[in-house]
RNA sequence: GUGGCUAUAGCUCAGUUGGUUAGAGCGUCGGAUUGUGGUUCCGAAGGUCGAGGGUUCGAGCCCCUUUAGCCACCCCA
C-alpha cells in the first residue's frame, strides 16, 4: 500500500454527485418533460457546453461577466461555458435557420453554469429543459407554451399550480404613459419584488432608485394590484391603460392567450393573470409566463419563460421572433424533496430474484433474461447468500417483486412471488402445459404475464 | 459579493467553567438449530472532533486563517 496521504473526495461548491435514488428522480422528470415537449412536435437539439467567449458575452452585463464561468484553452481561445440554453439557440438558429426552416420548435434539456452563489434549489452547474417555438409571431405560439406548461406539471403529478401570465407590453404601455419608459428597467425591478418585500418598499425603491414621483410610483402599484377574475382584471387594466395603443395591444394579446388555453381546456384556476410579474428584463417583450406550486409557493417560479421580438438579432440580420419556456429542474426536484413526493426508490428494477439454490445459477440466468425480454428490470443477486439476507437488499433498494425459486420450485416447476411491500406471496405454476420438467423459456412467458399484473397493481 | 449562524461515526445529535482511553440513537455488518426482509434480542466494525495554524502543562471546547453548508441581502441575461 502506498504512504502517500489520501486526497479528500469532495465536489466544489455549488456542485454536486447524485446517488442512485436522485438520479433516477431526475431522470424521471426528464423523460416525462421529454414526453410532453415532443408529444406537441417540439424536436430534440443539443449544443456544445463550451462556445466562444464572444457568443456568451453577446447580450448580458457585468453580472454575466462575474457569473460565467471563462477561461483560455489550451488553444489560447477565450472560451466559456453556457450560463443558459437560450442564448445558445440564439447562435444556432442563426448558423442554421436556413436548413430548419420556420416555424422552428425545438427542446433543449442540458447542464449549464452559473460561478453564482448558492442556495435553496440554486446551484453553479444545474440542468435547464427549455422548448421553444422560433419564428413566429402567431398568438397560437404563446397558447401553446401555456399548454405544455400546463400539461408538463400535469404529467409530473402536479395539478395544484399557479401560472402566473403578464405581458411586457401591458407594463411598458403603462410607464409610457406616465412618461417613466426611460427608467423601466429599474421601475419593473423594483416591481418585481412586490410579492416579497411589500408595497411600501417597493415604492420606496421605484422612487429611490427610479427617480418616480409618488404618484408614478402609486400608479404602476395600482395596475398591478387589481383583484378579480383574470376578465376584470384585464378590463381594469384596460381602462387604466386608456390611449396607450402599445398597453391596449399587449392586453388585447393576453385576452387572446387566456382566451385559447380555456378553450383548450385548461382549467380556469391555474391560470393567473399577475401584472406584477416582470422577469427576464433583458429580453422578453411580450407575454410572460411564471409558474408556483401551490404547495410551496415559496420555492419560486419552477418554470418560466415570455416572447422575445428578435432572438438573434446579435448573430444574424434575420428577424427571428419566438416564445418559449423552461422548467427549473433543480429547483423543481428540491420542492418535490421538500414535498415528501420523491419515491425511495433506489434500484430501476422491480423485480428481484434471489440466487437461492447455489448450483442453479444458470437457470437464474436464463430465467432473468427471458424476463427482460418481456420487458422487465430484473436482478439477480450474485451471491447464494442466506435467502433473508438477499430479501433484505431488495427491499432496501426498493424492488417490488422477488422470485423466489429454490429446490422445491425447480422441482416442481413453479415459484413463489413476494409482494415486498405487503409480503404477501403468490405461488406461480410455471409448467409447460401438460406438465413437465422445468424449462426457462416456457417459465419466463409465463412469468412475465404474472409479474406485469402484479406491478400494474402495486 | 456583503452580513450572521453552523461544522463531532454513514445519518441526526450529546459532550458540563479547557482535564485521562470522545458518547447515544438510527443505519451498516455478523449472530439468535441450517428455505423468507422491513418488528425484537445479542455482538462487532466505524471518528487524526471539516482542514491548517496559534494560545496552554493540557484544546472537541479559546483565538486566527481556510473550506463547505444554512439564513438574509445583492443579483438572476
Amino acid at each position: 500500500m502506498s504512504e502517500s496521504p489520501l486526497i479528500t473526495p469532495r465536489t466544489l461548491k455549488g456542485f454536486r454527485d447524485y446517488l442512485p435514488a436522485a438520479m433516477l428522480q431526475r431522470e424521471k422528470v426528464i423523460a416525462t418533460a421529454q414526453r410532453v415537449y415532443r408529444s406537441y412536435g417540439f424536436s430534440p437539439i443539443d449544443t456544445p457546453a463550451l462556445e466562444f467567449e464572444e457568443i456568451l458575452l453577446g447580450k448580458g452585463g457585468e453580472e454575466t461577466d462575474k457569473q460565467m464561468y471563462r477561461f483560455e484553452d489550451a488553444g489560447g481561445r477565450r472560451v466559456g461555458m453556457r450560463f443558459d440554453l437560450t442564448v445558445p439557440l440564439a447562435r444556432f438558429a442563426a448558423q442554421h435557420i436556413a436548413d430548419l426552416g420556420t416555424p422552428f420548435k425545438r427542446y433543449h434539456i442540458a447542464t449549464v453554469w452559473r460561478g453564482e452563489n448558492t442556495s435553496r434549489g440554486r446551484y453553479r452547474e444545474f440542468m435547464q429543459c427549455d422548448f421553444d417555438t422560433i419564428g413566429t409571431t402567431a398568438v397560437a405560439a404563446d397558447i401553446e407554451t401555456g399548454l405544455v406548461i400546463h400539461d408538463l406539471f400535469h404529467a409530473l403529478g402536479f395539478d395544484a399550480i399557479a401560472i402566473r401570465v403578464n405581458n411586457r407590453q401591458v407594463l411598458t404601455g403603462m410607464l409610457e404613459k406616465l412618461g417613466l419608459a426611460d427608467r423601466a428597467t429599474a421601475i419593473l425591478r423594483a416591481l418585481d419584488k412586490l410579492g416579497k418585500i411589500g408595497r411600501e418598499k417597493v415604492a420606496d425603491e421605484m422612487m429611490q432608485v427610479a427617480g418616480a414621483t409618488a404618484s408614478q410610483a402609486d400608479d404602476v402599484l395600482r395596475l398591478s394590484e387589481l383583484k378579480g377574475s383574470n376578465h376584470e382584471v384585464l378590463a381594469a387594466v384596460e381602462n387604466l391603460l386608456d390611449g396607450n395603443e402599445r398597453g391596449l395591444a399587449g392586453a388585447a394579446r393576453l385576452r387572446e392567450v387566456l382566451g385559447g388555453m380555456a378553450a383548450a381546456g385548461v382549467p380556469d384556476e391555474r391560470v393567473k393573470l399577475d401584472v406584477a410579474i416582470a422577469r427576464g428584463l433583458g429580453y422578453y417583450t411580450g407575454v410572460i409566463f411564471e409558474t408556483f406550486l401551490d404547495e410551496l409557493p415559496d420555492i419560486g417560479s419552477v418554470c418560466s419563460g415570455g416572447r422575445y421580438d428578435n432572438l438573434a438579432e446579435l448573430y444574424t440580420k434575420q428577424q427571428l421572433p419566438g416564445i418559449g419556456a423552461s422548467l427549473g429542474l433543480d429547483r423543481l426536484l428540491s420542492a418535490m424533496e421538500e414535498l415528501g413526493r420523491v419515491a425511495k426508490v433506489a434500484t430501476p428494477a422491480p423485480v428481484f430474484i434471489p440466487f437461492f439454490d447455489g448450483a442453479r445459477l444458470h437457470d437464474y440466468l436464463r430465467l432473468a433474461r427471458g424476463l427482460r425480454s418481456h420487458g422487465l428490470g430484473v436482478e439477480v443477486y450474485p451471491e447464494p447468500k442466506k435467502l433473508g439476507q438477499q430479501l433484505k437488499y431488495a427491499d432496501r433498494r426498493g424492488c417490488k417483486l422477488a422470485v423466489i425459486l429454490g429446490s422445491q420450485e425447480f422441482e416442481g416447476a413453479k415459484c413463489q412471488v413476494k409482494v415486498l411491500a405487503t409480503s404477501t406471496t403468490h405461488e406461480v405454476d410455471l409448467a409447460a402445459p401438460g406438465g413437465g420438467a422445468w424449462n426457462a423459456e416456457v417459465a419466463a412467458e409465463k412469468l412475465a404475464a404474472k409479474l406485469a399484473e402484479l406491478l400494474a397493481a402495486g
